[in-house]
Parts: structure tokens; C-alpha cells; sequence
DNA sequence: AAGTTCGATTTTGCATTCAAATTGAGCTCA
DNA sequence: TGAGCTCAATTTGAATGCAAAATCGAACTT
């Protein structure tokens, strides 16, 4: 198994929640399941902490990183900005088929929004996201948003919503597709900032902070 | 020595370019020298891998990563929207000290400036805008802001200046400061933006890619 | 003389091994 | 009873060993 295919295969492992925020990640148990020494397992947990998924004590081993609510906030700011910026390369180098594209996931993701289907309007709309981020041609603006993003996708696709933030979630994709449209990037740094603070506030209120003992238990399907 | 510690001891032989763009890295050499052995230093070199520093390459080893055109105006393009965002944030959150301090720091470099003396000036530059992201409060944007520079720094701070550049980039500093001052977080924005986006022509204008010349690109029959 | 082929050498990637640190069970003693 | 201590067992972090792959160079062919 290459290097890169270790990492993601933990990286999911991780970002399924099968090992929980804050548990300790069970080195010899990893290296069975995934038939590797700890050799290679040890590199890939580096590189995972790098990235902030895993927290290293030393002499102590390694835990699934857990996201104080600041740490959230964080990354949700971060996040905000990455779309920002997303948005306005975007709409200047987007072809009229990525546009089209787009349309037809956001026209699914309504479908499943009048169901009622939360999991896949989820999927629905990550897929936008990322598109938006695809067609802005940036590469390590792609990478960092993959980066950040992964601290925050339980968070940010799992928490349930309200009727009513849910409908406006549903406008605010509107008005990002328009804008996109028109290529009106600052239009559309706007909408996407404000879309990404509304979530933040939703997923804060919901308290989806993982300090605390309880965790969330839902998963992403 | 800490994992931590052998990871920013490479980083800096890289950023220094005493392993220049493109060289294969030592593995034997660098263990002898950092006293360590090959498991180490080979898990610093993943975690610098997926920093964007260095390459690895399946069964050949690693080399020090070398930047294409497209590369650094990606990367300028990534360090504006976070400053951008850094200069938004610091206007919400900086202290009058923390302001006190980069005045402090401005009037320096303007100095280093009078005296054209180029070395203190990018460095007291350096510090302003790292003092910025610092004030922003927020340390996924600060350790996002490291990365992205880090890859850069050797273009954006060895660059040479006409004199016209120079006073430009100066006059834009008193811009930066001024917007500070007033606390005027979208102004300081776009300052920052042009400050970076002129900084990036002028990089690639003075052609630093790191691709041409020394080694030839790999062909497979 | 240029190019190709084959084999020795070096280097890479991973498994294993080993020392040091941590954990936890059992014991002591107030 | 329970707080503190001791020492074995486990776990971590790093060095070493080993098989596979790549590189280098000499001999050979054309």
C-alpha cells in the first residue's frame, strides 16, 4: 500500500468517526486491519497531526483530535475566507459547461431539499461547494480548503437543521448559483461568507463542540 | 530532539536553500548530521511532503521541491486572501498596543528603507505583516499564513527592487498602517491585496520560478 | 564510436528489534 | 478504607536489519 493511500485510509477512519474525537488511536490494531508495520502507520499519523487531525503526546501516543468550540470558530473563519476567495477566482475563469454542471447539482440538491432527504442534500451541496472551489483553478487553494474543511465536515455535514434555516440555506445556494451566473465574484465572496456564518452560528448553537463527554453520534452515511 | 525540532531544522536548511529547488535530498548525510536516525528524519520528510516542500518520489527518493510559474502566482494568489483576511480580522481584534508595536515596526523599516538597506528592510517587513496575522487571533489562520509563506519566502523577501518598486511598496505600507489605525478592516484588505498582487508581478516579472535551467524535467519513452 | 544490456552497488521502504517511558495492578502502611 | 509506593507489563520512539527497486558502470554489439 502506497504512503498517500495510509493516510487517507486513516484520514476516513477519522473523518467517519469511527474512532471518536479524543480516543486514543490503537496503533497495533491500526497496523492489522490496514497490513502495515508501524513504520509506515507512524508516518502517516505525522502527517495527519500536521494537519490537525491528530494530536501527538509524547510518550503517550496519538488521539483523534478533538475541535474546541474557539477551534471551530477558527476553522469555520478560515473557511469563510477560502470560499471568499474561491468564489471570486471562480467566477473568473468558470466555463459556461462547470457553470451548467453546477446548475444540475444545485437543481438535485433542491429535489432533495422538497424530499426532505437531509443526507443527500448534504452530499448535494458539498458537491457545490467543492466545484466552486475546483473552478477556481487554484490547486493549493484546493488543497488548504480540503485541509480545513476535513476539521470541520462532521460538523458541518451532520448537524440537523431547522425548517427554517434550512429554507434559507436553500435561498442562499440560489443567490450563490445567480451570482456565479453572472460572474459577479464579489457577489458571490458575499453570499458565500454570509451562507458560512450562518452555518457556523447554526453548528455552535447546536453545540457540536467536541470538548465535552458526550459525543455526537451521528455519522456521515 | 523532538519530532517537531527535527521538522523545522529541515525547514529551515530548505528555506535557506542549502538544499536548493529541485536537489535530491540526502537521506544519510542529513541523519549524520542531525544526529538521528533514518526513521526520524523519513517521518519529517512526509510531514514536509505534504507540506508542499519537498517531493517524494516512489523509490527515488526525495528532492527539494521546486516552484513553476503557476505555482507561485497560486501560492501569491492563496498568501493575498489570507492576508486579506488577517487584515479584516486584526481590525476587529488588535489591541492599541499591538497597534503601538507595528507603528513601532513601521517606522523602523521605513528607516531601513531611507538607508537602503535591503536585508532589515524585508525583515521589519516581514515582521509587519506577520504581526498583522498574529493580531487576527486565530491560529488555523496563522499556521495556514506559515505554510503558504514559508513556500514563498525565498522569492518574496530575496527579490531585488527598482527604486521605484521599493518607494511604491513603501508608500502601500504607510497605506497598511494608516488602515490599521483606523481600524478599517475592508480598506486594509484591499491594500493588502495590491501590496501582495504587485509584489507577486514583480516576483514573477523577475522571473524566480524555480523550474528553468539547472535540471532537466524527466522523460519517459 | 554510440548505444544497449547485464550485473554489482547503492538506495529506498518496511519489518523487526531494542531501550526508555508510561501505565496499572498489587502491596504497604497510616 | 484508602492514599501512596513498587515493580512488572505494556506501549512508545528510535535504531537496525532485510528485501525490493533503482542507479551506475563495464562489457558487448552494431
Amino acid at each position: 500500500m502506497l504512503h498517500d493511500e495510509v493516510v487517507n485510509r486513516i484520514r476516513a477512519i477519522l473523518l467517519d468517526g469511527e474512532i471518536p474525537p479524543g480516543a486514543r488511536i490503537p496503533e497495533r490494531e491500526l497496523c492489522e486491519r490496514l497490513e502495515i508495520s508501524r513504520t509506515p502507520l507512524r508516518e502517516a499519523l505525522k502527517v495527519l497531526a500536521a494537519e490537525g487531525l491528530v494530536q501527538l503526546l509524547p510518550h503517550r501516543g496519538s488521539r483523534a483530535a478533538k475541535l474546541t468550540d474557539k477551534d471551530m470558530r477558527d476553522l469555520f473563519e478560515v473557511c469563510q475566507g477560502l470560499e471568499a476567495l474561491a468564489g471570486e477566482l471562480a467566477c473568473e475563469r468558470i466555463s459556461d459547461a462547470e457553470i451548467d454542471a453546477i446548475a444540475a447539482a444545485h437543481a438535485d440538491m433542491v429535489q432533495h431539499y422538497r424530499e426532505r432527504d437531509l443526507i443527500q442534500y448534504y452530499r448535494g451541496n458539498r458537491a457545490i461547494h467543492e466545484a466552486i472551489v475546483t473552478a477556481a483553478g487554484n490547486p493549493v487553494l484546493a488543497g488548504l480548503y480540503a485541509s480545513v474543511t476535513a476539521r470541520i465536515r462532521r460538523a458541518r455535514y451532520v448537524t440537523p437543521m431547522t425548517a427554517q434555516r434550512w429554507a434559507l440555506a436553500v435561498k442562499e445556494h440560489e443567490a450563490i448559483l445567480n451570482a456565479l451566473q453572472r460572474r459577479d465574484g464579489v457577489g458571490l465572496s458575499h453570499i458565500l461568507r454570509a451562507h458560512l456564518r450562518h452555518k457556523r452560528e447554526e453548528v455552535l448553537q447546536a453545540g457540536f463542540a467536541e470538548t465535552e463527554g458526550s459525543e455526537p453520534t451521528l455519522r456521515i452515511a
